[in-house]
DNA sequence: TAATATCCAACTTGACTCATAGGAAATCTA
DNA sequence: TAGATTTCCTATGAGTCAAGTTGGATATTA
């Protein structure tokens, strides 16, 4: 694929979906991993990021467990995509977050339809909270072609 | 990155510019790899996949080199990717020409998000050609956001 | 026939993703 | 207080893949 998303970020979406799925309770990453169909340890790691970055809360011992630190609506996808992974641009040279110099860069063709690209990227993840998902916004509304 | 494109594929297209500004001439790899900054060599692989989907044409002995097999209003970059790099879509539940299935799909909330993000990257790829490029057609264009 | 350049295949290297593993620290319940 | 539970933290390994290297065969030109 030639633009794919890990599964590293596609397995923390998917656990902040099923924490927001869940609001007010606790749940365990055995819980959450098992939802995902990934091992335990693996998305223990997962969930670390997604508490490092401020997304949910966790709670140690017997009956402990996970749950979010933020609202759904105020938890950007684009953001969160960005922080476990790195800038949404397709290269440095059109990153807004991230940029990397190019010595081709002064008379490049290519630029702009990168540009482009991330622009469209960045619009639809950037434009969408975890709110939108759960509230299955997306599902029917038409995708626009300039 | 999270959704990086590869240098083959960034290459190939600065390949096909090249090739593109400078139509009716045969150009060696050399000449090619030389304005891309990277080894002959590794242009050459890269070359011989264009010429292997359609795209140059190969001369071969002394005062040989590759020229474009097909006028570049007829060279669409989405199919460029594809061909070498392979679907555009984010991940395989929302590929339109490598579709793979998922267990968690029947409920899945992610879905209509990456199905959005691969209509918007296949939008812009499948829209633009060789001609676009060369003629920088996109360099002033307002990207559009719904 | 010598030089040039494409054509083709095999291999190396390094980075990164996707885990696996082990154990420390905190918390709850009996 | 003991034992079970669960988060927290770090290290390590396997596998994959992009990126680049290397060597040489084949065709063409002068």
């Amino acid at each position: 694929m030639a633009l794919k998303l890990s599964s590293k970020g596609e397995n923390a979406l998917r656990a902040l979906i099923t924490l927001g799925q869940h609001q007010g309770e606790l749940l365990t990453v055995k819980e959450i991993a098992d939802l995902s169909l990934v091992t335990m340890k693996y998305m223990e790691q997962i969930i670390l990021l997604l508490k490092i970055n401020g997304y949910v809360l966790g709670k140690r011992g017997a009956n402990g467990g996970y749950t979010l630190h933020l609202p759904p609506n105020q938890i950007n996808i684009g953001e969160v995509i960005r922080k476990l992974e790195g800038p949404l641009a397709p290269m440095g040279c059109v990153s807004e977050t991230a940029y990397e110099a190019c010595l081709l860069e002064p008379n490049c063709l290519l630029k702009p339809l990168w540009k482009r690209v991330r622009d469209q990227i960045a619009f639809v993840l950037d434009q969408t909270t975890l709110a939108d998902l759960l509230e299955q916004k997306l599902t029917n509304q038409l995708v626009n072609t300039i």
